[in-house]
DNA sequence: GTCTATACGCGGATAGAC
DNA sequence: GTCTATCCGCGTATAGAC
């Protein structure tokens, strides 16, 4: 045979790994299929033996994406909440994640279009960020901390991507680490007890 | 004559604010500029006798939705912390914004899109954020509290809209609230003493 | 599984009549 | 200022040969 069993699956991986850059870095509507597959080193016709839809890539997009930001969670081996926190910090606040969308998170550069997308999207999406959720309030004392996490690395995130100059965009990566540091490492004691407290 | 001497200018006002609220819907690369004038109530060929281009189109409009946003901070009478938070909170905070983004804010919606657009656009986006920044940092204490509180609205609304279930957008609504409660109430003190220390 | 060719619609933008 | 008509390119998707 002229194609390895393992053929389809190897491509498909690549071709995950393609149109995830190329989505972070332009948005997911912005890139087309023909684009796609030329930059994979193949011809437009060839998606479809992969993909029965674009709707359908973009669903393997993010599940397999968000999977990638998982394991980048799990990775972290420290104990210590302030030793913990300071080391996503250095992974995600950072001016290379800034510049370079397209080998970081999905979520600041493709959220709002898994917004708009369908319900299948958004179910994917769901259940991925339900993990990181518990995995986070494991850490962090409860679903508030794990939450307002992931929403002040988002949020800062974006905000400073669309910031013309550099200086900016650094205060801004900054101000969310230390933003960050205020409101886990400071408040802890008092809302690990609240959450346990009655209510 | 046919036409008033302000129609142009009511036309246009009236063209970025449908225009808006189909670009936050859709996204602004999504909405087109023929269904963008018919939504309006005119042919695709009126549409560059008010804007030279599309692209200064978005430069207009990303400068008119942050100054709505300016002016809503600006609407906030409370002097006490806790209830300026607490009047943010209850407006930007909520599920009518989560369900709405054609009506409410630019920048979970836009966020993204500004940052892939030319400097232009960047640079009407940063002046306007300095003035949000700088207002914030007078209420909040310092600038690290202002990106931090912007960053963690943007973020919990953009992780919010995108989940398929209601229950889990209350949830990531409810806790962007408790997090900035904790962040800005329970360590304001702190954070102004270390503002005006030594560093 | 991949190729070429193609159908069909919508994107941004322009020309010239009224 | 607005209209109609039109150019041209790119979008998704499909059919059929190899």
């Amino acid at each position: 045979m002229r194609y390895s069993p393992e053929h389809k699956s190897t491509k498909r991986k690549h071709l995950l790994a393609v149109a995830g850059a190329e989505s972070k870095k332009k948005g997911f509507a912005a890139v087309g299929v023909d684009g796609l597959m030329q930059a994979a080193g193949v011809t437009s016709g060839a998606f479809y033996s992969h993909f029965s839809s674009k709707n359908e890539l973009f669903k393997a997009l993010i599940e397999m994406e968000l999977q990638d930001s998982m394991q980048m969670l799990v990775g972290n081996p420290h104990q210590d909440l302030a030793a913990w926190l300071d080391h996503e910090s250095d992974r995600y606040l950072t001016m290379s994640h800034v510049r370079h969308p397209e080998a970081g998170c999905a979520l600041p550069a493709l959220g709002a279009e898994i917004a708009r997308a369908d319900d299948s999207v958004k179910q994917i999406y769901q259940q991925q960020m339900l993990e990181a959720r518990d995995m986070l309030a494991s850490r962090l004392g409860d679903n508030t901390a794990a939450w307002g996490f992931m929403a002040q690395c988002v949020g800062a995130l974006l905000l400073a991507r669309a910031m013309p100059d550099e200086d900016m965009q650094q205060e801004i990566i900054q101000a969310g680490r230390q933003f960050l540091q205020r409101a886990i490492t400071e408040t802890d004691g008092d809302s690990a007890e609240a959450a346990t407290g009655p209510q």
